[in-house]
DNA sequence: TTTATGTGATACTAAATGGTATTATGTCAA
DNA sequence: TTGACATAATACCATTTAGTATCACATAAA
C-alpha cells in the first residue's frame, strides 16, 4: 500500500512545523529545547510535536522526566517523491542533485576535493 | 529574496488540490471540467483554485465566458528543493535521479549501453 | 432578444487549527 | 521527604478551512 501523504502533508503546511523539522535535522532535542526556539508557549509547542508524531516524522522517547524528540526523515520522502512528479516541467531539475553525484564519482576515481 | 514557501505547502495540505495540480499537469482546465472530476460543488472546488491561484501554483486566464487554469509548476520547485535538505537522511536518495544523469555521463564518454 | 451556460461572489455552517492558561503527574536532586 | 523541574492533559478561545446554498453577471447560442 502506497504512504499516506496526507498526514506528511498536512504537517509540513506550518511554518513552525518546518522549523522544528530543520531543527531535529541538526539533533534530537527536548520539548524544552525545541519550544526555546519559538515565541510561544511550550503547549503549544507541544501541540506541533505531537501532530508531526501523528504524520510520523519525528520519533518520541520518554528518558526519565523528558521527552526527547528526533527527526525520521524517511516520512518525507513521500512528499519528496510526490513533488518529483513535476520534475518533468523544470529546466535545471538535475542541477543541484547532479552536483552532488558528480562528487561521488570523483570521489571513486580517488580525486581529491581538499 | 527568497520565494515564500508558505502559501506553497499551505496548498499542498489538501488532498484534492493536490489532485487538482496533477490534473493540470496533463492539460488545462475549465472550472466545470477540473470540478466534473470531484464529488463537490462547483462553488468549493473554484475555492481551491483561488488558492492555489493565490500560491501561485497556477495561472488563470478568462477566455469568453469560461475561464482557463493551467499548472505553474515552477511554483513548485522550492517546495521540491525545501524537502531536497533531507535528501542527506535517505539511503537511496539519488537512485532514480543518478540512473538519467550516468545515461548523460555515459553520452558525453561516447559509451553505449543499448 | 431571449435563453441557457459558465463563472464569480456572498452568506452561512461545522469542524479543524493555532494559540493561551491552568492543572495534574512523574522524576530528579538537595 | 520536600521541592523544583520537565512534561502531559485539559478546557477554552479566535480564526481559518472546507464545504453548502444561493444569487448576480457576462457571454454564447437559439
Amino acid at each position: 500500500m502506497p504512504p499516506n501523504l496526507q498526514p506528511v502533508f498536512r504537517a509540513l503546511g506550518d511554518p513552525t512545523r518546518r522549523d522544528i523539522l530543520r531543527m531535529l535535522g541538526q539533533e534530537p532535542m527536548t520539548v524544552a529545547q525545541v519550544s526555546d526556539q519559538f515565541d510561544m508557549t511550550r503547549a503549544a509547542v507541544k501541540k506541533h510535536l505531537v501532530m508531526l508524531s501523528d504524520g510520523g516524522l519525528i520519533h518520541v522517547e520518554r528518558r526519565g522526566r523528558e521527552t526527547i524528540n528526533s527527526l525520521n526523515a524517511a516520512a518525507l520522502k513521500p512528499a519528496f517523491d510526490w513533488l518529483g512528479w513535476f520534475d518533468q516541467f523544470w529546466e535545471d531539475r538535475l542541477a543541484a542533485l547532479q552536483i552532488a553525484i558528480e562528487k561521488d564519482i570523483s570521489n571513486d576515481t580517488g580525486h581529491n576535493h581538499d
